[in-house]
DNA sequence: GGGTCTTGGTTGACGGTGTCAACCTGGCGG
DNA sequence: CCGCCAGGTTGACACCGTCAACCAAGACCC
């Protein structure tokens, strides 16, 4: 998107931009900010009534990962480099980051992952799951054609593995 | 890199790599099919003598992560979006992912891993340490500051469930 | 009301970029 | 010896981000 066409798009000439905007970096920092809030309420929406604590951090996780392959361009900008680090989109980065955590730790106590540290959990889940989006995005994901895996699949599939080690941490209770 | 800089570098002006790359994404495409053989002999060369499966895999994955942290911007390049498939491109990294499949086959005869399709479960654990890596260098790893967690930690992480979801999926023989 | 300041917009320029077209050159096969 | 052609050169083109100067209109105070 170059800045010459936003001006153009909003009606106004190139530069007007910058009378608002000190960089194009500034601009696109906004933007990607407002695109991290959405992304936090969305994943927030997840957490429904008599919802099970595990099911909604899996919602949450989908809705990222279907946030980010509908909308590569905003993925792609939202998670990019920065050089300037913008205050504003570093709060909202934050802020859809303690979602994940909260929900991660409420599915720890609720005993559907192993019970170490949340950040650290959250991390994992968090990594995986932007993996696998961005192979998919950039076609590396299951290199050529035939076995085509999905991200959601990936993610669920960590998900059972981290179910199994949670009961087998809570005392392996599978042998009664 | 500029295109200009390129030729003013090689010592020739520029225009001269139109000689040879049709274009500017074409030479990038080139390059970036050499670094992808690059990692793929880092990659094979965790296969020592005398060593575990699972522990061939772990280097594997532990040099993919250091080359990724090592040259950011070869990584970027490497696994950034192409618009014009080139061939030679698709080639090597087919060759490099071929070898954390092998490596992740090995791995799971070893025990060490889940039985599950090796190529999903080397997607699994390619997908974490991509993402790792890609939120490390972003700076969007555990936010700000403190719960500072490496890379290479969550992948260690991922490999300590995968093991222990092994064990229980072998007959759980911890509870005799 | 008149003078001043700020806000947002405009036009025009500058350097730099990828890319194309034309021209040149030296070695090689016939 | 002639022609060809891979590889290099120069010069242009359109476009980009960015800066500087100028300009309109409203706010604000005396």
């Amino acid at each position: 998107m170059t800045l010459r066409e936003v001006g153009n798009r909003a009606g106004v000439s190139h530069n007007a931009p910058y009378k608002h905007f000190a960089d194009k970096e500034m601009l696109l920092a906004a933007v990607a900010a407002r695109e991290l809030d959405h992304l936090r309420e969305v994943m927030v929406t997840a957490q429904a009534e008599g919802v099970a604590a595990e099911e909604v951090l899996r919602r949450a996780l989908r809705e990222y990962v279907a946030w980010a392959l509908e909308r590569p361009a905003r993925f792609a900008l939202v998670f990019g480099r920065w050089s300037h680090h913008s205050e504003t989109l570093g709060s909202s980065a934050a802020a859809a980051w303690d979602v994940l955590v909260a929900a991660t730790a409420a599915a720890q106590r609720a005993g559907g992952l192993p019970g170490d540290d949340p950040e650290r959990m959250a991390a994992l889940l968090r990594a995986a799951a932007h993996g696998a989006v961005e192979l998919a995005l950039t076609g590396h994901l299951a290199a050529d054609g035939k076995g085509k895996v999905a991200p959601d699949e990936l993610v669920e599939d960590l998900f059972g593995y981290l179910r199994v080690s949670a009961r087998v941490a809570a005392g392996s209770s599978s042998c009664t």
